[in-house]
DNA sequence: CAGGCGTGGGA
DNA sequence: TTCCCAAGCCT
C-alpha cells in the first residue's frame, strides 16, 4: 500500500503542486536542479506556524533586501526586527539572524546533511529534514502538522496529539524512500494545505483516498484527535505613548527574550492580573482606550494613555523615534493608531 | 517536557 | 463573538 500511495501522491504532485515564490519549476526539478538552500531556510522559518498567505510578502521583501545569507548576516538587529514586524513569533528573527551569522561564517555554504542543519539556531527536527531533502535530496522524515494530519487519517491513528506523535512518526518513516525525497516533502504538505485541510477535507478530489482508513470509517474530519486546551487567563497593562512636538514617539527596545522579545514597542507596566509600574517621564497623560490582544497563552488588555510633550522632554527610559508603525508588532501598532487618534 | 511564544483569517 | 488554526522551536 505504501508503494501505491507514494505513487499517487507524486503523480499528484507533478499536476498540482502549488507554485510558491521560493520553489522552483518541475521542468527544471527534472533535470536534477535543487532549489538553493537559503530561499528554501528562510521560508521554512517563517513558515513555522504561520501561513504561506501571511508569509509570502515578507519572503519578498527579505530576499530583496538581503539576497544572500551573508547579506542577511551583516544586517543590523534592528532593521532584520523591523522587517519581522508584523509576522510573529519573533524569537524566529533573532535565530534567524544568528544562523544567517554561523553560516556565513562557513563562508555562506548551508551544511548539507540533516544531522548538521539540526545544530544551527531555529532550525528545529522538521526544519532540518525539510531542507535537507529538498535541497540536498536526503531521504529524510519530514514531520510536521500537514503530515500528521495527513498520516494520522491515512492510517486511521485515532491517539489524541500530542501522544500520537512517536506512532505519527513512524507512519510518516513507512512512507519516505530515497525517491524524490524533497518532492515527497512537499507534496504531502500541499496535499494536507489544499485537500486533507483540518476541516471539511476535499476526499472526493484526493489522490490517495482509496487507501485511507479514516475515510472508509468515514472518521476523517474527527483526525487527529486532540487532548483539550486550557483556557486562556487574562492580563492587564498600561501603555504610554508619549509624542514630542517633533512628531517623534518615545519608545522602548523590550528584553531579547521573552513576550515580543527584541521588538520596538511602548513603554509598559508589566502585564499581569494587576499591573505595576509608572510612566516614562511626567507629563499630562490622556485615556486614549484600550487594546485588546490575544496572544497563543493568555489575552492582554492594554489601557493607553497618550500625552503631547515638548522637544526638550527628557524620559526616564526609551528613546525618541521617528518611528513608523510598520516597525512595530501588531499590538503595539494598534496601540499607536488609538494614541495618535487621541491626540489629534 | 509542558509551556511559552504572534498574528490574521476562516467557520 | 469566539474558537481554532498555520510548514515549530526552545527551555
Amino acid at each position: 500500500m505504501c508503494q501505491e500511495v507514494r505513487e499517487a501522491l507524486l503523480g499528484w504532485y507533478d499536476g498540482h503542486a502549488r507554485d510558491l515564490p521560493w520553489r522552483i519549476g518541475p521542468a527544471a526539478r527534472a533535470r536534477g536542479v535543487r532549489p538553493e538552500p537559503y530561499p528554501v531556510w528562510l521560508s521554512e522559518v517563517m513558515l513555522q506556524q504561520t501561513t504561506v498567505a501571511a508569509v509570502i510578502p515578507y519572503w519578498r521583501r527579505f530576499t530583496e533586501t538581503w539576497p544572500t545569507v551573508e547579506a542577511l548576516a551583516a544586517a543590523e538587529d534592528g532593521a532584520v526586527m523591523a522587517a519581522w514586524a508584523g509576522l510573529g513569533y519573533y524569537a524566529r528573527a533573532r535565530n534567524l539572524l544568528a544562523c544567517a551569522r554561523e553560516v556565513a561564517m562557513r563562508d555562506g555554504r548551508f551544511p548539507e546533511t540533516e544531522a548538521e542543519l539540526r545544530e544551527l539556531p531555529g532550525i528545529g527536527r522538521y526544519t532540518a529534514a525539510a531542507i535537507a531533502a529538498i535541497c540536498f535530496d536526503e531521504p529524510a522524515v519530514v514531520v510536521d502538522g500537514n503530515v500528521e494530519r495527513v498520516t494520522s487519517r491515512l492510517f486511521a491513528v485515532r491517539t489524541p496529539l500530542p501522544g500520537a506523535r512517536p506512532l505519527l512518526r513512524e507512519k510518516a518513516a513507512s512512507l519516505t524512500t530515497p525517491v524524490r525525497p524533497g518532492d515527497w516533502a512537499q507534496a504531502v504538505m500541499d496535499l494536507g494545505a489544499t485537500i486533507c485541510t483540518p476541516r471539511s477535507p476535499a476526499c472526493a478530489i484526493c489522490p490517495v483516498m482509496r487507501w485511507c482508513e479514516a475515510r472508509k470509517a468515514g472518521i476523517q474530519s474527527d483526525l487527529p484527535a486532540k487532548a483539550p486546551k486550557k483556557a486562556r487567563p487574562l492580563k492587564r497593562a498600561v501603555f504610554w505613548a508619549a509624542r514630542r512636538a517633533d512628531g517623534a514617539w518615545l519608545l522602548e527596545r523590550r528584553p531579547p527574550k521573552g513576550m515580543l522579545g527584541g521588538t520596538l514597542g511602548w513603554p509598559t507596566t508589566n502585564w499581569a492580573e494587576k499591573p505595576e509600574g509608572g510612566p516614562p517621564l511626567a507629563a499630562e497623560w490622556r485615556e486614549a482606550g484600550t487594546v485588546d490582544h490575544g496572544f497563543t497563552h493568555y489575552l492582554l488588555s492594554a489601557e493607553v494613555r497618550a500625552a503631547e510633550v515638548g522637544v526638550d522632554a527628557v524620559p526616564e527610559r526609551g528613546e525618541w523615534h521617528q518611528a513608523v508603525p510598520s516597525e512595530l508588532p501588531t499590538l503595539f501598532r494598534k496601540a499607536m493608531e488609538r494614541a495618535a487618534a487621541a491626540l489629534d
